[in-house]
DNA sequence: CCAGTAATAGTAACGATTACTACTTCTAAA
DNA sequence: TTTAGAAGTAGTAATCGTTACTATTACTGG
């Protein structure tokens, strides 16, 4: 993999960025400083790291991919008001990988959760 | 919301199938005994099901939503190698909602859970 | 400094999903 | 039961997110 000026920009970005930004949330934050930039590239190479496992690509029903730039185990929370996604950074629970391992008879590699939460700026609209 | 005959097929396809299937799935499913059948009406009724909480919508990066009959609190298992989608019925870890909330100060409704394996095919086919 | 390979910009194409429209089917009340 | 009106359908068009393509540009090892 040969190093690019735009890869490094759009890593950085996600990085850099705690709000899990969609491909299209990368390309309006770098387009900025970076007129020149294309879509597509911001596309290609989300994919590229996300496959190298240098971000995490997540899914959700009816809304654009989001990325993470915490690679090490952790989980998610999904305000079911707004929908903002946050890093959720507690230990990871090792025992229920091995509980579903007995119970199912199953290989278990790893999990992930994602929590339906409030999130504090609606906790607060709400109260 | 009144009844139709394709929701009620739809729907049973959804909880009659444990593969968990995609909208096109289900149109296949359906289209052999019902050849009118339209994949809008499909799709159509596949959302407002996963709505009203009487189906539950899965997302995953680059593939298809998949719909799951099961509506009750429970967990998910990905093959690793083959993608297939396999409901995981383990009891629903109501501690770890506890503790998300005491550490991270996030009110927690409740988590869903993806658990990466290997499925037993193709941890046959690997020995 | 140059050759070769990988990456880019820009645009076209694609797949999954939703929206639209004219027609059909439920259902509730007369 | 008939019927009016609302909700649903089939069929197709449109949309959105994402990937693919192509000519050009930028890294990098020799």
């Amino acid at each position: 993999m040969k190093y690019s000026r735009q890869r490094e920009l759009i890593y950085k970005a996600v990085v850099d960025n705690p709000i899990h930004p969609t491909a299209e949330m990368v390309y309006n934050i770098l387009k900025k400083e970076n007129p020149q930039l294309s879509l597509g590239t911001v596309y290609r190479n989300l994919q590229q790291l996300s496959e190298r496992g240098e971000l995490i690509r997540l899914s959700f029903p009816d809304k654009p991919d989001r990325y993470d730039g915490h690679t090490g185990r952790h989980y998610h929370g999904l305000c079911s008001r707004c929908g903002e996604v946050t890093d959720i950074f507690v230990d990871y629970f090792e025992d229920i990988d091995k509980i579903v391992e007995r119970e199912t008879g199953l290989k278990v590699a790893s999990h992930n959760a994602l929590f339906s939460i409030i999130c504090p700026r609606c906790a607060d609209s709400l109260a």
